[in-house]
DNA sequence: CACGATATCTGACTAAAGTCAGATAATGCT
DNA sequence: AGCATTATCTGACTTTAGTCAGATATCGTG
């Protein structure tokens, strides 16, 4: 009873029926779960049919169907898109807007009250978390955004924080050597954030700078992701920034309060290096030649 | 995109979709999900099949034609209730157990596969252990057991080791007034266990002695399932047992290390009173009467 | 502009799940 | 023994989901 597979066993019996509860809840609304799911994936953003019908699984007739049904209730239109007149977008009429927002209560309302019958919620949210990307591990996206986007502010928020635990001495941005937003965008460099579903869970900064290499910077994952090698894969990605940028000599520093940095850094090619900078955080440093 | 109910929420997306792929496995075996269900669920022992159906939520119709193909495929038998013919019961054939374990298998293949894919093992399980605990919290079910059960040995060793942790001194059972498992049996006295799904996450034990009153000892609450009132239905659920057996005066002692225990005590009509034993861990004493 | 590729739709299906009104048989209670 | 109750089963449905072979329209490329 208390070996790790049954545990696991336990936590999906668990989260089945509460899955089932809440496909259940969807239904009262009178529609068919197929219909309400399109309908959900249309007010969540999702404009393409081709998108919806891969991110839902469903065979082409049956979305198109789906599709008719939604119409036919006054809930969605389509248009054909203005690229490519073969596909079709849809959008939501006035009234589905209401109908999505309806489920969007209820949605809402569950999650709330799960929080609220529970008082350990800081610990929950942290598991949930945790479990959600784990289970998400193989559709962490990567994406190239602006430094100043919500997603990227977001990461460096979280990562200066963190910063300021695991620093003896504290850590204030201002000290350090804050990048300027504009090295951290094309053409001088990169900033790649990492998003499970909708959660941003890690980023890192590639900086462009004058003097014949190009620094890495902010690379920070969240600690319900560690595990996952998402901090090989940001730095993977940093490197193919780079190549693609015309970039062959990449810098970083970092401390040695952040041992699991180092030691990606030590197994990914990286050599230690003297200091090359004055930033007062920093105390080890370290390049990499990357041949494109 | 940080606040906790989208939080919740992505965690309801990554476990719905964990959960249609768990499912889609169980159809590799030819079988309807409905069908594979019932076989799964009389496979882990539930034989009388009204119980099977509201486990599954089943109309009656539907159930009795999932046990008919199930009984063509030669996988169950069916036979009368022994002590009321209108019940049926179902069994498992030779062909129905090897079929069974290969279900058993997927599934444990799949949580084996979950945990080896992933790194931070303890902190995925204990996670799994704390939403499991707050998704069936409404279905923990509280029973009387032998304090020499597996399941009770279980919470006792759980509950050690914690007071190991907790106590500067670190806890040694031999040297605490280990009680004697006849006192907390009927009719001396009574031990009950929290247990969710199949999991003992609490338990608490009542000793009786000669003096009077009987005793409260190895309350404890499994961390995942800390938060839930857990503690206040086993102490309710053992003040019963004493009512029932005759009891009036109960007495408890603690440790000020476990002020969780001492906050419960004393919100719910204990009073605080000297020292009754000379037991090395406990520094608070507490007594309660209750009235029939 | 011809032609293969692509995106969506339609029609004609099947399978699975679920519903509901009786039928049948056993039981508990008076 | 009579009768309401309970547990299960059967037959006759409907709804939902899913499949698959074309039909239709548009696109990209030579």
């Amino acid at each position: 009873m208390l070996d790790p597979v049954s545990r696991v066993r336990r936590f999906n019996r668990a989260v089945t029926s509460a899955v089932g509860a809440l496909d259940t809840s969807f239904l009262g609304r009178g529609r068919p779960l197929g219909a309400a799911r399109v309908l959900n994936a249309i007010g969540h953003g999702r404009s393409e049919i081709g998108e919806i019908r891969d991110y839902l699984g469903l065979d082409s007739g049956l979305m198109s169907r789906l599709l008719r049904s939604l119409e036919d209730e006054g809930l969605i239109e389509t248009h054909a898109h203005e690229d490519d007149a073969r596909r079709r977008v849809a959008s939501l009429t006035r009234a589905g807007k209401r109908e999505f927002a309806a489920y969007e209560d209820l949605s809402n309302s569950q999650a709330e009250g799960f929080l609220a019958r529970n008082s350990q919620r800081e610990a929950l949210l942290a598991a949930m978390d945790l479990i959600a990307s784990a289970l998400t591990r193989d559709r962490i996206a990567l994406t190239a955004m602006d430094p100043r986007s919500d997603e990227a502010r977001y990461c460096l928020a979280e990562y200066y924080a963190e910063l300021g635990r695991r620093f003896k001495q504290g850590f204030d941005v201002s000290l350090s050597r804050d990048p300027d937003a504009k090295d951290m965008r094309r053409p001088r460099g990169s900033f790649i954030v990492a998003v499970s579903d909708t959660l941003p869970i890690g980023c890192v900064g590639l900086k462009g700078t004058d003097h014949g290499y190009a620094e890495i910077k902010r690379l920070w994952v969240a600690p319900s992701a560690r595990g996952l090698g998402l901090g090989k894969r940001l730095m993977d990605a940093t490197e193919d920034a780079a190549r693609t940028l015309g970039i062959s000599l990449l810098r970083l520093d970092t401390n040695s309060a952040l041992p699991e940095a180092g030691r990606l850094y030590r197994t990914t090619g990286w050599r230690e290096i003297p200091r090359f900078n004055d930033d007062p955080y920093p105390d080890l440093f370290f390049e990499k030649q990357i041949r494109s």
